[in-house]
DNA sequence: TGACAGTTGCAAAACGTTTTGGATACTGTG
DNA sequence: CACAGTATCCAAAACGTTTTGCAACTGTCA
């Protein structure tokens, strides 16, 4: 631990030059030197744990070798964190390391943000956000490439990454049409967001395809969460032809459905069976029975995001893509056959 | 956005060296600079946009301005989100960045990390593990200050947060104490961990303090998760001597309880009330009643540690030291007075 | 033997800052 | 009028890399 050791302590200790220490360490294919050399000095470097310094080859190279996240609130939800480990993964199997940053929903608090990033001259940004429709980037952005997370833009001009919630939707919902049921009800979210529409429609389609009819009345809506679910599904069980199975918005809001039907006395799944979406382990393992569900893939999500950045950085320029990712279907024990 | 625009092109819209631009921009106090020239530099500066290159700066200031923030699973649990928002928030304030990065329970992948970081020239580094005891840091750390945050090193040599289990206990189980209860079981875990000791203890000190005889009958222990939950409460509530009142390990653990006392046809707080730790959104709100849970302060350690950490950069050397956070009771509606 | 090509190595410039050690002009003093 | 002292500014070096252009050497061929 005496001096810290650069690039010139390798060239002294092999007996080279700097030159032909940083020709031996990155160009590999290089006929500027000789294997021999190469190795000696590839060892040399080794023994003495050299170690280069990346704010220096990062100025040199106009290159950092970083990537900024930058999210809102979307950082306080149970999501966060296989997102952002989706995004490291892919990050750093590729030589970058990603710097977070979170702005909760202070647009101004984000722009500064966004401008320290810059300063630290990352080499592109993954934008994470809640999904919304048609969001649009920050100014400061600028022409640092960018692909966004959870969301697009409403003009479709830079790439995207969300969860298929149509094809979610339909995935529940025949879930329970093929265990046989008919009668099949929707807890929705009075949110006006895409997932909101998305499982709608995709709980229509589902029926359609299987020759269901759509029954308004067999939909409620409510906030997403378990209080407002239980409320919601106490309503809908009591209505006087009981649906047998229910499709919920969200894990939060069958929890809320599984109080309810403990609340009439009802027994999971054999007189009521429920399919949600989410797949928060810390609620669909631990409701009992378990809760089938189907899963938002966020790890995948952001993982494909900064492949696609870095493709984006490193490759030649291509068209912006729009990326939606399918959900698999989580089986537990909260889906059985109608009672007769 | 023709060309980046630098140091030198704000000295030369300002029509004065780029010396002068840099102690105007930086040294308020240095008596090197007329006022009047301070000020023009600086409204050239912004009107150009100037945004100081952090890269050239930090390699000549050997400053880069970033912290690491190294985690092993914890990034999966719910928990991680809090904890990386607090050092963020802590870390922005005083103008630094996180790099944040973490290596699963791989060691090897840790290491690499590490030296990624160092590569990086972070200014120190945040290493968050699962709260166990006697972590032994990674000798890559070498004397690069860190802080140990959500675990404790055996030998003490450096600083280090951590929830105060033992007070946590105390306070969740006097709120039982509180509300009437003399018959008070314990949902323990069987994990050799720091919170596995201090909460049993806490849970002790808290009889004893209010002259109750601690009972071995009424504890019983299993794997942390509502599951285990479910089975051990069944059984706890079984015995002869019915608990009226339930201390959990955790609020998964609680949930579990929960189930038990549905299944048994218990009524929550009427029957037996319940009382979980770590307060859990997704769990305690959700739950019906909503379930009276000490807080683990998640984002006020990772602030502290960053904050910490930072002193430690900047100031003077100092002695490490151990903190303990304070969990607050967040009361809901799982607490009542006993039956009688 | 001399010219030439190929191989291997190096010195030096550049990336964008910060800071040191002057240089210059101005102020007042003896 | 010379002089020290002060205020203001600047040129140049440094941080640790990468890369360009050039030099030295080796061997080959006429």
């Amino acid at each position: 631990m005496a001096t810290k050791i650069g690039i010139r302590e390798v060239a002294k200790a092999a007996g080279v030059s700097v030159t032909t220490v940083s020709h031996a360490l990155n160009d590999a294919t290089s006929s500027r030197v000789n294997p021999q050399t190469q190795q000696h000095v590839r060892a040399v470097a080794k023994d003495l744990g050299y170690a280069p310094n990346r704010l220096a080859s990062g100025l040199r190279n106009q290159r950092s070798q970083i990537l900024g996240l930058v999210s809102d609130e979307i950082t306080t939800t149970p999501f966060a964190g296989a997102m952002i480990r989706g995004a490291q993964d892919a990050a750093y199997e590729r030589g970058y390391v990603l710097m977070v940053v979170n702005s909760g929903r202070d647009p101004e608090l984000e722009n500064r943000e966004i401008r320290t990033l810059q300063q630290h001259q990352v080499d592109g940004i993954v934008y994470a956000r809640m999904y919304h429709q048609g969001v649009s980037l920050p100014a400061e952005l600028g022409t640092l490439p960018t692909v966004l997370l959870d969301a697009a833009t409403a003009d479709r001009s830079i790439s995207s990454v969300v969860p298929d919630e149509v094809a979610a939707a339909e995935t529940a919902v025949e879930a329970l049409i093929k265990a046989g049921h008919t009668r099949i009800g929707m807890l929705s979210n009075i949110d006006n967001i895409p997932a909101t529409h998305g499982r709608l429609q995709g709980y229509r389609n589902a029926l359609d395809r299987h020759g269901l009819q759509f029954n308004p009345e067999l939909v409620t809506a409510g906030v997403p969460d378990t209080t407002a679910g239980r409320e919601i599904a106490l309503e809908l069980l009591q209505r006087p032809e009981r649906p047998t199975g229910l499709f919920c918005f969200s894990d939060r809001v069958a929890m809320g459905a599984y109080q309810a039907a403990a609340a009439l006395g009802l027994r999971i799944p054999e007189d009521v069976s429920i399919v949600g979406v989410d797949n928060l382990e810390l609620i669909a393992a631990a409701l009992w029975p378990g809760l089938t569900t189907v899963a938002l893939p966020h790890y995948e999500m952001g993982r494909w995001a900064v492949t696609r950045l870095l493709d984006d950085i490193e490759g030649p320029a291509t068209a912006a893509v729009q990326e939606m990712f399918s959900c698999p279907l989580i089986e537990r024990g909260s889906v059985g056959p109608p009672p007769d």
